[in-house]
DNA sequence: CTGAAAGCGCTTACAG
DNA sequence: CTGAAAGCGCTTACAG
């Protein structure tokens, strides 16, 4: 583990002085091209290694961006880390994510870090519950940070928002439902007061209201085990609800081995409609109609987005809300 | 974004001199507790920001450490990811994510620019196919890393490698199902070829041998549409098998759906085992029995394992196996 | 196009 | 316990 070489070890050996190495360094077009090959050689045969320490130092802009996810192990989420981490790597940033699980103090904890690193954006999928002290802090720092997929702090000008169509998604897929005949139709899961529940909740709630039909809502956790839950539930107490909008995938999975074990027929018994449209989604049997929400697109959107605003300083509009569609499979259409 | 305040001006502020701001940032006990107090109100006054870059410049290691994941998408690597990344946050380093998808070419790039950034370790869960490229550059700047997962670097001497105990995983599964009185038992699942594959198939392959019982493997992709594929395959060309060691719970997963669509009962007519135990399974109707990797364990293990090399220089064992076990539910018991 | 110089914000001996 | 000084590896004007 010895000393690594300097631009100066490099300037040495090519025989230049070191501004010219770092000009090298930095693509400039004022370096002749016989200078620069002579330069490359150089880093190549000392084995050089840039050092953005140093570099940071001195006032240049990091390629470093904070991607912050209240839950990581959620594969929407990770999905749309995934996607936009790559997004970010295709332009020649480093991310660094972090996972808060959710935990306000864990968020403002990796919020110092990243700031410490010198971060030059953050994207933040915020925990709920956050204290305002978790954006205040960036703030501070005057660095430019998006709020995804869930808004925390209501300065949308200061922190823009960008999120999923999900009213209209809760509409799409209420209304599919209604276009096959159905007429009790329940929403599934999502925490109470949530926003992202009341968003998805008010599609339906609106659709059903203008056919007068009632609505019924079963809050529940978005899980497996929570869906499972809900359809014992429903064919115990709710006999009349032949058609559901879930909160999540994970809830209408959770359903579909709910009801595999009673023996309901999903499909023809009994319509259910997903959201978010995750991968096995298209695996399970009977295949299950979702809302998609292209998040990968999203994270890849996200990170484009986040991208104009700290090199072309192009700021993203305060609220932005993406697409969604209503794919439809077996678990609503039938076999 | 006006200019951060630096120690200079903490100094300045709380009366002192720069080296004990510096002090008392390092925790040194060698400063006044009054003194110490004076200058932590004089940071918070001004809002001071630590500036890693000029610390990391000056020689203090960075607490940044490089995390490449082959396949951030699969929930079993987003898994180990978010363990070990939690796991080195407590600890207060920072973690730099990567997803490389499989890339040989994306995961040289994010190793290089790692390095320049800095990071102290690696830990990788490498891609296949991945040229020497990657490890040699690694070794050269000097930083230690581990391979997890999947050994493509064979010196173990330089960089640990870390997995677990899918031999023995593979030999219990087929045990049980041997137990239960099963004798026409394949192996679903698993690229040829794949130190995965070969690993997990040859306790399988063990066993049957054991018993003199004849073995039968259908290769194929670990997701769920192989798996899908594979239960129908088995059901028209392979009727004498009743009992299925599974490459992974996707491939199961998958087969659940297959047997679901044609009305074979898992559980009694057939019997699934899947490997890797994620959450779905005990979530799924009927329940996947599966051998438990304990993934969240291993992740965060392997980030202590890491802390102890770079902090106390306690190198991990040059390969390290992680216990797995059985958890049998009703596919393979019944309901 | 290239060189010499100053400085980014810290840490590290070294005196006191 | 605290101060003054040097230096980490770069970038940035500024001359030439």
């Amino acid at each position: 583990m010895k000393k690594r070489p300097t631009i100066l070890d490099v300037a040495r050996h090519a025989g230049v002085s070191k501004s010219t190495v770092s000009l090298v360094l930095q693509n400039s077009p004022v370096v002749r091209d016989t200078t620069r090959r002579d330069v490359e050689k150089a880093m190549a045969a000392l084995n050089y290694v840039y050092n953005r320490s140093a570099a940071g130092l001195r006032g240049a802009a990091t390629d470093l961006i904070g991607l912050i996810i209240n839950d990581l192990r959620n594969p929407f989420f990770t999905e749309f880390a995934a996607s936009a981490q790559m997004a970010f790597a295709r332009k020649g940033y480093s991310t660094v994510i972090a996972n808060t699980d959710e935990d306000p103090d864990i968020q403002v904890q990796v919020i110092d870090s990243m700031i410490e690193h010198g971060v030059s954006a953050f994207v933040i999928s915020p925990a709920y519950d956050a204290t305002p002290a978790a954006f205040e802090r960036i703030e501070r720092a005057g660095i430019p940070a998006m709020q995804v997929l869930r808004q925390i702090d209501p300065r949308t000008d200061v922190f823009p928002f960008a999120s999923l169509d999900y009213a209209t998604g809760g509409a799409v897929a209420t209304q599919h439902l209604i276009d096959l005949g159905c007429r009790h139709i329940a929403f599934i899961g999502g925490l109470e007061d949530r926003p992202i529940t009341l968003e998805r909740r008010s599609g339906y709630n609106q659709v059903m209201a203008e056919h007068q039909f009632k609505t019924t809502h079963l809050p529940g956790r978005p899980s497996r085990a929570f869906g499972r839950d809900a359809a014992l539930e429903l064919n115990s107490h709710h006999k009349s609800i032949n058609a559901v909008v879930c909160f999540s995938d994970l809830v209408a999975l959770g359903m579909l081995a709910g009801f595999a074990e009673i023996g309901v027929q999903v499909g023809s018994d009994f319509r259910i409609v997903g959201f978010d449209d995750i991968e096995e989604c298209s695996l399970v049997y009977p295949r299950l109609s979702s809302v998609r929400c292209n998040t990968a697109l999203f994270g890849e959107d996200t990170a484009n987005a986040m991208l104009d605003w700290i090199v072309d300083d192009k700021r993203p509009p305060d609220t932005q809300r993406y697409k969604v569609d209503l794919i439809a499979r077996q678990s609503s259409l039938g076999a």
